[in-house]
DNA sequence: ATAAATACCTAGGATATCTAGGTATGCGTT
DNA sequence: AACGCATACCTAGATATCCTAGGTATTTAT
């Protein structure tokens, strides 16, 4: 059977996104933010962040900048773009129609259950 | 970017569980069914469905059965079996958790913004 | 007769995520 | 000063899922 983690498959770029369209992160900072804000539901691996980071970056969804901090220790900011907006709002959709469709199946909406008492 | 249908990884078997759970079926009205109930937002292509249904039979959550209709038209008929029904009830928690947790992300509820009125 | 719908199946390709490694700096403790 | 741990980044290859694109065969409508 799919695992938890297999859920998370075509959601992680939205997942992105959306954290950061509300503040510019970094990598670590963003394993981090979605570890404590979803109460420690989302534990990304690095081998799963790192190349989605990279893969939102080359597409312009992206814009990753390094800045050094105290005396060497570098970090990479990602800010989200105006692209990157356009496709969140579009992806957001994508995952809400998702979502709906998911609960027709597991909640269907016989007409005939719905007569009036 | 990630397509629609990769939103179904992970939730295929859960929504042939469901699915199944509520009526006996066959692989092309399974088809179908998807189809209608979602208002047409899940198409299952062939190479989807039926590696998937073979997959839970041989995993002990379907039962499949072969029955003959008419003159020579052969339909296989899955059905659930009752460790397809305690799995499908850890799948449906599962899926209320991952949509939790992506709601966390989505909408965060920062404290500040909770303040009585 | 022919086309379309019904009804099943599978091999191979594409792709996303994880596993499991790697490098390097800063800080606290002993 | 040496050590461990947290911070901070990275990648190659394995695994698994779904789709593409093909196939066979029967029934029904035109």
């Amino acid at each position: 059977m799919a695992a938890r983690q297999d859920l998370l498959k075509g959601n992680i770029d939205t997942l992105l996104l959306s954290l950061i369209s509300q503040q510019p992160m970094y990598g670590y900072q963003i394993m981090r933010e979605l570890d404590g804000r979803s109460q420690g539901y989302f534990k990304f691996k690095e081998g799963t962040l790192y190349p989605a980071l990279h893969r939102l970056e080359k597409a312009g969804l992206l814009q990753g900048n390094w800045r050094t901090i105290t005396s060497g220790r570098q970090r990479r900011y990602y800010a989200i773009t105006e692209k990157g907006r356009r496709i969140l709002v579009e992806q957001t959709e994508r995952w809400q129609d998702f979502f709906a469709a998911m609960n027709l199946i597991f909640r269907p909406q016989k007409p005939e259950t719905q007569v009036s008492k």
